[in-house]
DNA sequence: CTAGGGCTAGACAACGTTGTCAACAAGGGC
DNA sequence: GCCCTTGTTGACAACGTTGTCTAGCCCTAG
C-alpha cells in the first residue's frame, strides 16, 4: 500500500521501490518531530510514553530501520573493525579470526575481512580500502615489508595492531609467537633422542616467522656444537612438489638427515605424505598443530602455537588502544607448546 | 607542521589531532573549489592537467583520503556484501568463506564476516546489524528456521543468498549441496561391500543438512530393501562425548553395526577416534571431505562436498542480482562426490 | 564584431543521521 | 499571581561527499 501523504511530500522524499523510510518518513507519518524519532529510535530520554508508542507504531508499519552509514558519518566512529591476513581458509588463520571476531563483538563492533594472499600490494591496498571506510581499527597480518603506508592513517588516530609478524619500518603493537624459542624447543628435542644430521624445510626467507625459525633451528644446532650443513636447510615456498623434492634430496644420500623440523603446518602435511611412503623412518617435528596429528601413525610430535589466543590478545589490545590506552607501542611473545606424539621421539636410525 | 590558514578557517575545520583533512581542507589549500578536488579523487574529465597537479600535491601534502562513509551515503551503495555463517572457524566453512571474499574482490565490494555459532537471535541480530549498515547484499548459512525478519529488507533492495542450508519461510535464492544424493550413494556403497547394519550419526534436526542427510540414509537403506532400527540412528550435537557415547552403544551388542555413515565433518573425525581403539573393524564413510583423510590408515572414505565452489556459486549469483537479474529465487543444487579410501571399502565382519 | 559552443570550475543542495539550542507547557514555591 | 524549574519537543546545522546547475572563459564561425 503506497503511503497515501507522499504525494503531499517534496518529490525527493516520494517513497520509490528500493528506497527505504528515513527517520523523516516516520516522523511525519507519527506526526512528531523528526529528532523525537531519533530519541525513540536511540533510547534518549525525554519521550512521553504516548509520543514513543505513536513513534514505534509508525517505525513498525513502515519497516523503518536506522541507516547506520548516516550515523556512522554524524558520529565519527564506526564501530568496525578491518582484519587482514594472508589466507581465509587457511586452517591456521580460522580460530585466529574467529577470535578477533568474537572480541570485536563483545565490544559492539562489525568486522571487515580480507585475504592478502601473502601479496605485498594486496595488503596495502586492503589496509587502505578499510581505512577509507574508517574504521576504527585494524588487526593485521603483514604480508608487506613496509607498512610505512600505514602512518598517515596511524597518525589520523587508525588503532593499528599486527598479529602473527611484526610490522616493518614503523612502530607498532605486535603479538607474535615466539617463533625461534619455539623452533630451539623442537630441535632440542629432536638433538634429545639422539638426531645429529636434522633438516629443516621452511617458508620463503624474509617472511618474518619463516627467519625467526630457521634462526631458531640454526641456534639450536650450535648450542649443541652440531654443525648445519646447508644442504640441509630450505627455505621458499609451501608448494607440495618443493617440499617433496627438498625432503626426498636430503633424506638420501651418505648424509642424509635422520630427522626434520618442518618449518609449518602445509610443510609438515606434506611432509607426512613423503615419509609415509619412506621405507627408512625419520623423525619429525612439525612447527604449527593441526587437527588429527594425534591420529597419524606416527603421531606428529608437533609446536603449538594458540591462534585463537594470538587473535584475541591482538583484538583487545586494539580495544584498549581504542579506549585511549597510549602507552608505547608493544610487542607480545607467546610461548609455543611442544606436543609430544610420536614422530619426533623417533630413533636416529643410523644407515 | 600546523596548517597556516587554519586560523582563517571557521573553527569546526580546524586541524584537531586524529580528525582527518576532509576535501574541503585539499581544495583550501590548492586554491580551488571543492567539486573540483571531489573531480580529481574520482578521475572525473573536466580538470586541466594544471589545476590537477595542484590538488595532487595538496592532497600529498595532506595525507587526504577520502572518507567512504560519506561516499556511501551520497552514493546509495555501499560496495560491502555481509557474510553470516555458523562459525568463521570451521575447516568447512573456510573456503566458503574466502570464496565469497574472492568474488567480493572481484567485484569491488568489500566483506563483512561474521559468526551465528549456530544460535538463530545472533544470526538474526548479526544480519540485521549488516542491513543497518547498508551492505548490498548478504550471503547467510542459516542458523534460524524462521527468515521472514528479512523480508522488509529484502524488499528494500538488499539481495540475499543462502548457502548450505536452504531459508526457512521466505522465498529466497539457496545453493546447496545435494545432501540426501550424496547420503544415498554413501550409504549404497557400503551396501555394495556387504553391509546390512549400518549406523547413522548426524547432527541435530531440524538442521536441514542433517535432516537430508538422514533422509538419504533412509531412502538408500529402503531401496535396498533393508530395515533401519532406530537404535542405528542418532542425530544430535556433534559435541565428542556424545558421539563417542552412540558410536559405542551401536558397535556393541548382538545387533552391533558393521559399518557407519556419519553425518557430517566433525562426527567422521570423532567416529574415526573411537574405530582406532575399537577391536573390530567397522566400515566408515563420512559426509564431508576433510584435510589428511587420505593419510590416516585406513584412509578414511567420504561424500566430498566443494564448499569453495558452494561460496563461489553463491556470491556469484547475488552479484547477477546486484546487476539487476531479476529472475525468481532459484535452488541451485551442486553434487557431492564419493571419495573411496579404505574406510569404506571394509568387509562386514559378521561376529 | 558577435553569437554560440565547448570547456573548466565552483556554488549549492542533498544523502540520513545526531548534537545544540531554544520554545513551550506544566507545576511548585513564594 | 508571578517567577523559576523541570520536562518535552522540534528547528536547524553539521558530518564529508557527490550530482546539478550555472558562470565564466576562450575559441571559432558567420
Amino acid at each position: 500500500m503506497p503511503d497515501s501523504r507522499s504525494a503531499a511530500r517534496p518529490a525527493t522524499t516520494a517513497v520509490r521501490y528500493g528506497s527505504r523510510p528515513t527517520m523523516k518518513d516516520v516522523a511525519a507519518r507519527a506526526g512528531v518531530g523528526l529528532k523525537t524519532v531519533s530519541r525513540v529510535v536511540n533510547g534518549e530520554p525525554g519521550v512521553t510514553a504516548d509520543t514513543e508508542s505513536r513513534v514505534r507504531a509508525a517505525i513498525e508499519a513502515l519497516g523503518f530501520r536506522r541507516n547506520d552509514s548516516a550515523r556512522i558519518l554524524r558520529k565519527g566512529r564506526t564501530a568496525s573493525i578491518g582484519l587482514v591476513l594472508e589466507d581465509l581458509a587457511d586452517p591456521f588463520y580460522s580460530p585466529l579470526s574467529r577470535a578477533v571476531e568474537e572480541v570485536a563483538r563483545a565490544n559492539g563492533s562489525l568486522l571487515f575481512a580480507g585475504s592478502s594472499a601473502e601479496v605485498p600490494e594486496r595488503e596495502e591496498e586492503l589496509a587502505l580500502a578499510l581505512c577509507a571506510r574508517r574504521v576504527d581499527g585494524l588487526v593485521i597480518v603483514p604480508a608487506s615489508d613496509d607498512h610505512r603506508y600505514l602512518e598517515p592513517e596511524i597518525a589520523a588516530g587508525i588503532a593499528t595492531v599486527f598479529v602473527d609478524r611484526p610490522a616493518s619500518r614503523i612502530e607498532a603493537d605486535a603479538v607474535l609467537t615466539d617463533n625461534a624459542g619455539g623452533a630451539r624447543t623442537a630441535v632440542a628435542h629432536l638433538i634429545a633422542h639422539g638426531h645429529r644430521r636434522i633438516g629443516f624445510i621452511g617458508d620463503r626467507p624474509h617472511i618474518h616467522t619463516a627467519d625467526e625459525r630457521v634462526r631458531g633451528y640454526r641456534e639450536a644446532m650450535a648450542a649443541h656444537g652440531l654443525a648445519v650443513r646447508e644442504e640441509w636447510v630450505s627455505m621458499g615456498g609451501t608448494a607440495p612438489e618443493r617440499v617433496r623434492a627438498e625432503l626426498e634430496r636430503m633424506a638420501s644420500g651418505p648424509e642424509a638427515i635422520t630427522a626434520l623440523f618442518s618449518g609449518n603446518n602445509r610443510v609438515t602435511v606434506t611432509a607426512v605424505r613423503v615419509l609415509s611412503e619412506h621405507d627408512r623412518p625419520i623423525a619429525l617435528v612439525g612447527f604449527d598443530d593441526f587437527e588429527l596429528a594425534d591420529l597419524l601413525r606416527p603421531g606428529v610430535t608437533v609446536i603449538a602455537q594458540d591462534p585463537a589466543r594470538l587473535g584475541r590478545t591482538a583484538a583487545e589490545l586494539l580495544f584498549r588502544r581504542l579506549d585511549g590506552d597510549t602507552a608505547p607501542p608493544q610487542r607480545v611473545e607467546l610461548p609455543g607448546r611442544l606436543i609430544p606424539r610420536g614422530s619426533g621421539e623417533l630413533p636416529a636410525l643410523q644407515h
